[in-house]
DNA sequence: GGCCGCATCGACCGATCGGTTGATGCCCGG
DNA sequence: CCGGGCATCAACCGATCGGTCGATGCGGCC
């Protein structure tokens, strides 16, 4: 049997979850709370606790630090809308077993619970391709100069369509192009491509 | 009469534009040139300039600045398929009386060779809104509270959705702080913004 | 009170983007 | 020769964005 702490300040987040839970008969919620403080303090029954980080008072990165201190053994799995690298990466550092998106289907929510039970770490795709993209982030200004070239055009806010136009090859290019850029960046669309490259010092 | 020299690396693009002008009895091509350099040396006949932009050898700019030495009465409407501001802003500087685009349709060009011959300035919608926004750009650091929080969410690569969530507001507010911020910062997609921001150090 | 700036919002729709399936060819180094 | 990096490309489609029509309400200032 598997105990569970539900942490939300959401209700019906809370009930929606109690819900998915009710019909497995290895899983047992035996707590919720509103807030991170809560959280800590209704540990102590649970074996895994579903974390959301965005929360009034103590937020979810604060608690899954203290749950370490006070609660060595419990297994946070993060539950939560956002896969910023924001929020991503402190939740991590704090010590989360897992990070689930709010939007994941019920099996993959119960596989997730099960697998941090077990010590395992749970990754969405989405986060997973993101702390990926991180880990094999090449060094600073390993673009080639070809996406370096897009890139600035980007940044200028010329769309594909432009920039394909301006450096005499197909829209399809320049969309290749920008996945790479992505990838090596580690971000998802173009807006954040271009703070990226600024924080590097690829653009200037 | 209004004499016209047809200035574009494009032997289609001239011959386009020189259909365009034989139906006009009020205008004539007096002349081609492929390049910057060809320009400025058969400027002298003309009256008005169909300028491009990017050529191979001397450039629409550079010529533009020798024809202001050499032929200073001569107009100079550019003729071009960019509108970003590194490509309008030089040219403008650099002495044209107009700016469209090649896309424009062709009553607007017909109607633009005149006004330019009478030395009146020419913008295409595009382009005109672009300065409008850059002469109206307030100062620096302008931008609301809410917008910048938007601005940096943007920037770490959410969604308008995923924005809208975690500032608590729906989608279209989200939306509507984006186009007041474009309009601040005199561009036209949210890349553009973040570059914008960081070349103006609101966002680091 | 009127005006302005700011914040908020909806609905619709065309444009653009991002993802996904591949693929080819060139150059360089092992 | 082979593999890897880079550059190039197409088609399709769902997701998202940007623009456009408005609109309301609040607070501050004149």
């Amino acid at each position: 049997m598997i105990r569970l702490l539900i942490v939300d300040d959401h209700p019906i987040v809370r009930d929606g979850l109690r819900g998915v839970f009710a019909a497995e008969p290895d899983l047992e919620v035996v707590a919720e709370a509103a807030d991170g403080a809560e959280a800590v303090r209704r540990a102590g029954d649970a074996d895994v606790v579903l974390m959301d980080l965005r929360m009034p008072g103590m937020g979810g990165v604060a608690a899954i630090e203290r749950l370490r201190e006070t609660v060595p053994d419990v297994r946070v799995l993060v539950l939560t809308t956002f896969d910023t690298d924001s929020d991503v990466l402190p939740a991590i550092e704090a010590g989360a077993t897992g990070y689930l998106l709010k939007d994941a289907p019920r099996e993959e929510l119960l596989r997730a619970v099960r697998s941090a039970h077990r010590g395992e770490s749970v990754l969405s795709p989405a986060v997973a391709g993101r702390l990926m993209g991180r880990v094999r982030r090449p060094s600073d200004g390993a673009l080639s100069k070809r996406e370096r070239e897009v890139l600035a055009l980007i940044a200028d806010g010329t769309t594909n369509r432009e920039a394909a136009k301006r450096l005499f090859v197909s829209e399809a290019t320049i969309k290749t192009h920008l996945l790479h850029i992505y990838e090596k960046l580690g971000v998802r669309d173009r807006a954040a491509a271009v703070g990226e490259a600024y924080k590097r010092g690829l653009l200037s």
